[in-house]
RNA sequence: GGGCGGUUAGCUCAGUCCGGUCAGAGCGCCUCGCUUACACCGAGGAAGUCGCAGGUUCGAGUCCUGCACCGCCCACCA
């Protein structure tokens, strides 16, 4: 069974193998031949959020499929069915601007190459990146059930899209309506809300002067005017109003006049409308019902015409006279100079303002008027707000879901209309008549619904789907709804939906939206939000900033396994990380650590146990201390594992493991152990005993670790001795339970006071200044509650601290010194034991009289502390009996050493 | 304008939900050491008034209030 371990450990000579063995062995299918789960355990399915076929992937990707394969392994190894399903977005927007800038390079633009070579174009670049981004997720050591791979493109999702639109549109949840969207000049599509970004910015504020009609002659008036604060004088062209407000006296008498709207020469009503705040700027403002919400909604109340004055392009329209053709800010600044030139610009001031600006392309967003799809989302948002609210679906952090709760009781209608190509069209057709059919049929309607019109009459939209549209059915369409399939029953509702808290409304609410409505169910029960990954300064990872790290690269250097440690240690739920050559230094150095711990122990295997011997639990009645400890150890570190892993705390998972393995197990457990390995007069039983513990712990630790470092712990478990009921492979190896451990409460506390002595004297020889390569000897005095422990580990300390010959005695007098005879050596107290350690002769005494002092005034002062504790009556009364007790022990407890750190120094 | 998060060793961060052995880790730093698993190592060590000010409590990084910076999210005031 076991097998050579190469020296170093290099993590490129195994990894890719590994992965190929895991493939051979098909166990990443739920039902895979060498798939080991059971039907009856509840099934664990996670749905990959899925990548953005615009390139490549980042460290924010190999984050999230570590914690998704962490969360799968674990599940696996628990026996449960398990499903990981992979898949790719078309990021229809994002897919766009990056194909945008590939052909601009070669000169061609999407207007020259048309919609249908663009799309060509497009799904030539994105089976580019496919292959890529899937040979990424395997590197990681994604256990993915490839063979249901599934791409927000493809004919399973473009059904489920055209179904759950009719639906909404039959169930009175998406609408076509003239709105004010947000309008990208540069990407040429409305974009949602959420992809407008708000940014500061100081513009200018300008206070322009119109002129008042004069009824009788029906031309402006020269004299009478009302000035009017804008940000925007472009939008000039397009006003339809003057607005006050109704109690503002300054302008009472002049509601109901009219003004002359300059340059377009429009004569428009001044009207009053509560909307107008009368501190701000002149208290009138002009009213452009096409270019601005507030003034859209003021339009609607007093039935004021919308003139569209700039188009697709912000380009001024011919509805803006004499400025036609020109560009939104050359317009203004030439309206600005006309104003001025007319006596008309009253003044001009720096003004602090926000400005939509497009998440993609970075453009001022412009509001326009256009006829669009959109999803009512009210009633949707209501039953999402209800499986939060009663806990049919958590989201970890809990913070967040404060946050969810603001989003979704404020959430405006999600328009989902894109004037792109990239994308699912949607499913509408429109007849001359003006009559609306929506058909999820693939080829469209037969005829129009309300006047029976033919196909060939009908015109489909030509718009695309929101990219999220696709995306938000994500978690059942990939399981094959529309259509009642196996899968979905069997896998549907998922699991835990794990991703960044940056898409928490952009996505994780639209599956909750959309699944809610369309399956009845909760798409997961958990959502668990990530956070960044960020570079070693705090900065976001980005293309532009070109700081964005290629997994493969580390992966090459350091290997997945200490990639995913790195990520996965490094991070607190929900908070941002930086990520830096430190932390992914120490994960490899822990992986290495775990490789040479591993290679001592299959080396150090006793001569009378057969290499391929099977593995099996030590003699019980062969067990030392030391075997009791390593045993009471691993099955803490289970306990503890397994409770943080309940809580999805995974840094706190790794943070446990590591700890045990190598401060626990390695600095001490192997060391302790190999006294025994290696003592001539232990018997062959009792080094079996010794071998088969270390054995068992390590196993141990190899299960747990394997979901968080697959590869190194596959290879490592694969050159142990298994059981006669384990896999071939640790992938589909049982889950260590905690209570199949043996915890030794008692055992743990001897050991600790054995450990803290060696340690101690260590300090003393250390501080004394004595060579580290010096053997010693020593007495140590050891009350009878530890003398059996420390009877039996007599071998161990005398190694471990290099002191020989060593001598135990019961009581503090067989250390000497206190009658008469100076002691010729190092006083060390630790707990309840006491060591002489005997100097080198000629050695001077005083580092070690410093050293007591201290660390007396240091024992006092604790003591103080504590017996000031026990002298306050309120502590003694209202404090619990068991923390009281405690203070009571540990007063003794330092009282007893004070004395004998005193009686020390006093010789 | 609301809301949230952060402020703990030189640096990067756990710990705060459930108050008392939690003052921790990694990196860095100092002193030793190539002891046959590992120098991607071992042994020892230095280093923090847990942002500030109040409050609750026998007891507070841990709970409450206020404040100060830093960051993020939401937000139709020209």
């Amino acid at each position: 069974m076991t097998t050579d371990l190469p020296k170093a450990y290099r993590p490129i000579d195994f990894e890719g193998a590994v992965y190929e063995r895991w493939l051979a062995a098909d166990v990443f299918a739920p039902d895979g031949a060498g798939s080991r789960a059971d039907d009856a355990k509840p099934g664990f399915v996670i749905i990959q959020p899925p990548p953005n076929v615009t390139g490549s992937l980042h460290l924010g990707h190999a984050q999230r499929t570590a914690v998704e394969d962490l969360l799968i392994r674990h599940a696996r190894m628990q026996g449960r069915p398990t499903l990981f399903l992979p898949g790719l977005d078309h990021a229809s927007i994002a897919a766009q601007v990056v194909l945008d800038r590939i052909i601009a390079a070669e000169g061609e633009t999407r207007g020259s190459l048309g919609r249908e070579r663009y799309l060509e174009r497009m799904r030539a670049f994105s089976d580019s990146t496919k292959p890529v981004m899937l040979g990424q997720q395997r590197r990681v050591g994604a256990s993915a059930d490839w063979g249901r791979l599934r791409y927000t493109m493809d004919d399973g999702s473009a059904r489920a899209v055209r179904v759950a639109f009719e639906r909404l549109y039959r169930h009175g949840l998406a609408y076509r309506t003239e709105a004010l969207v947000n309008w990208c000049p540069g990407c040429r599509t409305s974009v949602s809300d959420l992809e407008t970004i708000p940014t500061p910015e100081t513009g200018t504020l300008w206070f322009v002067r119109y002129h008042l009609v004069d009824e009788a002659t029906g031309e402006p008036s020269a004299s009478e005017t009302i000035t009017v604060a804008t940000t925007r004088p472009e939008t000039i062209l397009g006003d339809t109003a003057v607005a006050v407000h109704p109690d503002d006296g300054r302008y009472a008498t002049l509601v109901g006049r009219r003004v002359r709207i300059p340059f377009v020469e429009r004569t428009v009503e001044i009207i009053a409308d509560d909307v107008v705040d009368p501190a701000f700027g002149t208290g009138a403002v002009k009213i452009t019902p096409a270019h601005d919400q507030d003034d859209r909604a003021t339009g609607l109340r007093h039935g004021l015409p919308a003139i569209t004055v700039l188009d697709e392009a912000a380009r001024v329209t011919r509805e803006g006279g004499p400025y036609e053709g020109l560009d939104r800010y050359e317009a203004r600044a030439r309206i600005v100079d006309d104003l001025r030139g007319r006596g008309d610009l009253e003044a001009e001031r720096p003004h602090e303002m926000i400005v939509g600006r497009c998440q993609r392309s970075n453009d001022v967003v412009e509001p326009r008027l256009m006829t669009q799809w959109f999803v009512r989302t009210g009633p949707l948002a209501a039953r999402a707000l209800d499986s939060t609210r009663s806990g049919r679906t958590r989201i970890l952090p809990a913070r967040f879901e404060k946050t969810w709760e603001h989003w979704l009781t404020n959430i405006r209608d999600w328009n989902v209309s894109r004037q792109l190509w990239w994308g699912h069209r949607i499913p509408a057709w429109y007849c001359p008549d003006g009559h609306i059919t929506v058909s999820a049929e693939e080829g469209g309607p037969a005829a129009c619904e309300a006047c029976g019109r033919p196909a060939a009459e009908l015109e489909q939209d030509p718009d695309i789907f929101d990219t999220w549209f696709s995306s938000g059915l994500w978690p059942f369409s990939t399981l094959g709804w529309p259509d009642d399939t196996p899968d979905l029953r069997r896998f549907y509702p998922t699991s835990v939906m794990e991703t960044g808290y940056d898409i928490l409304f952009f996505w994780v609410a639209r599956m909750m939206m959309l699944g809610l409505h369309l399956t009845g169910a909760e798409p997961f029960h958990t959502v668990y939000l990530s956070g960044l990954v960020r570079d070693p300064y705090g900065k976001k990872m980005s293309k532009t900033t070109g700081n964005v790290v290629d997994p493969l690269e580390v992966i090459d250097e350091s290997g997945a396994d200490a990639l995913r440690f790195a990520l996965i240690h490094g991070a607190a739920p929900g908070m941002d990380q930086r990520f830096g050559p430190a932390k992914l230094d120490n994960a490899r150095n822990f992986a290495n650590k775990l490789w040479n711990a591993t290679r001592f122990v299959v080396g150090a295997r006793p001569a009378t146990i057969a290499p391929d011997a099977r593995r099996r639990a030590p003699d019980p009645d062969r067990l030392g201390p030391t075997e009791r400890w390593i045993r009471s150890r691993a099955a803490a570190a289970t306990e503890a594992a397994n409770s943080a892993l309940a809580e999805l705390a995974f840094g706190e998972m790794t943070r446990v493991l590591y700890d045990a393995i190598w401060t626990e197990f390695c600095d001490w457990g192997i060391e302790l152990a190999k006294v025994r390995l290696a003592d001539d007069d232990s018997s062959p039983g009792e080094r079996e005993a010794t071998w088969w513990t270390l054995v068992e712990a390590l196993d141990t630790y190899l299960r747990l670790l394997h979901p968080v470092m697959p590869f190194v712990t596959e290879t490592l478990w694969g050159a142990l001795p298994h059981a006669a009921d384990d896999p071939d492979l640790l992938i589909v190896a049982r889950w260590p339970s905690p209570s199949g451990g043996v915890r030794d409460e008692a055992t743990e506390r001897d050991l600790t006071a054995v450990l803290d002595l060696v340690r101690a004297v260590r300090n003393a020889r250390a501080e004394a200044g004595i060579e580290a390569a010096a053997w010693l000897a020593a007495d140590v005095a050891v009350p009878r509650a530890l003398a059996s422990t420390v009877g039996a580990l007599k071998p161990a300390i005398s190694r471990l601290a290099r002191v020989r010959p060593l001598t135990l005695h019961a009581s503090r007098d067989g250390l000497g010194g206190r009658e008469g005879t100076p002691p010729e050596g190092l006083a060390v107290v630790a707990g309840s034991l006491e060591a002489l350690v005997r100097r080198p002769a000629g050695e001077p005494r005083d580092a070690d009289r410093t050293r007591l002092a201290r660390e007396l005034a240091e024992a006092e002062g604790f003591l103080a502390t504590a017996r000031a504790r026990l002298a306050n009556e309120s502590f003694m009364s209202r404090a619990p009996a068991a923390v009281v007790e405690g203070a009571r022990a540990r007063e003794a407890e330092l009282a007893d050493q004070v004395e004998r750190l005193r009686s020390r120094l006093a010789e």
